[in-house]
DNA sequence: CAAACTTAGTATCGATTCGAAACTAATATC
DNA sequence: GATATTAGTTTCGAATCGATACTAAGTTTG
């Protein structure tokens, strides 16, 4: 099996999870779109970064956006600290509808695997949205966790650590490591970007 | 990392890849169809095939097949045995056309794993795409090689063995042993489905 | 401090795709 | 031979696509 089999199985697989029109009364941009907020930090709920995850143009995002809050499945509002952010939350009517979602039918397949097959997989493809978002110089959006930002420090001894985004200065809650982030970088990707911007303005 | 969060890099990860709208020339759905007829074999280059294969409406195919004939990337011809049956091949413009496949970005990154690595995941990708289109009742597509309706002869004692489709009924090359089949079953999926079939009738 | 630039988001445009449904024609089934 | 199924096409309106132009808020820079 070579590489551009295995490559459109990649692409088969998520178009016949999740199809491209309506499914469900919502088309394929949709879900994608409340998949996302549902899944992105509080950093990462705007049009910008849903429009880099999704790879289409802010005014697409923008759209897209504004159709699902005029029905009620997102609230928006603006950002105290910059007047041009605007912050998309999901409501509740915007979880519900998530309840079914058409990508459950891939998430309960995989769930199938043995476990050590599953974590696998999950490895691999991170290790390949990391090498693709590299090549397109893009973000590849990943959680706090594995992120060179996230910092940590024990307030007191045999208490309960806290954490932090150093690139941003915000502190983070435990629950919200697992968030997807626009500014998630591994080591490499950072030492790489670091190298990338050095030599720019050399 | 859950279920849903690796069925979403799935999503993104063919999203980063293939895109949506125009890439170099050609849309998402035209990329689609050039790839599945570089790969499919002789019983599966039609339309009705293609369509299973992208997960859309037979109409929704006919009219992307039917652009990229007027543009010299398909051939259209008429089959001798069934007088309904039209079969696409691609010209050699077409196959130029593919050497500048965006999801070339991906297959490199596959290329960049670990053999075993690469292997486990061509495999859980295989398992992810049959049991996926188990659960919607639609063929999976893959090659003769791993499919139960091939049967293999030696016409002479070291001779160089010979290739069938037994549902078919039809000769088979060596090299054709690797193109995608709309017919593909696997033995658990034959017996699946012989099953529900018998279960219906009765 | 003001001009120039960047960034966040929105609006509008025509082209394209989407699914649904109606249609032709060839083949199966009964 | 009537009916049903299958292969492919066409047409329709709705929605998405990228491109482009735009407003407004923040940042840099001279």
């Amino acid at each position: 099996m070579d590489n551009r089999s295995i490559a459109q199985s990649i692409a088969q697989l998520a178009r016949m999870s999740a199809g491209d029109g309506h499914v469900g009364g919502f088309t394929a941009a949709q879900w994608s779109t409340l998949r996302f907020f549902a899944r992105a930090n509080r950093f990462s709920r705007t049009v910008s970064a849903f429009a880099e995850f999704h790879a289409t143009t802010r005014g697409t995002a923008s759209q897209t956006v504004k159709g699902l809050v005029s029905e009620g499945y997102l609230t928006r509002s603006r950002s105290d600290l910059d007047g041009r952010s605007v912050r998309f939350d999901l409501t509740e009517k915007g979880r519900g509808a998530l309840s079914h979602d058409p990508l459950d039918a891939l998430s309960e397949a995989i769930g199938k695997l043995a476990p050590g097959v599953r974590n696998q997989l999950a490895s691999s493809l991170k290790r390949l949205k990391e090498e693709v978002a590299a090549s397109r110089g893009k973000p590849s959006f990943g959680s706090c966790r594995f992120c060179c930002h996230l910092s940590c420090a024990l307030r007191k001894p045999g208490g309960e650590p806290s954490y932090a985004c150093d690139l941003l200065d915000q502190p983070l809650a435990a629950n919200d490591l697992s968030d997807l982030c626009v500014n998630f970088e591994t080591a490499q990707s950072n030492t790489a970007a670091r190298s990338r911007r050095d030599s720019k303005t050399s």
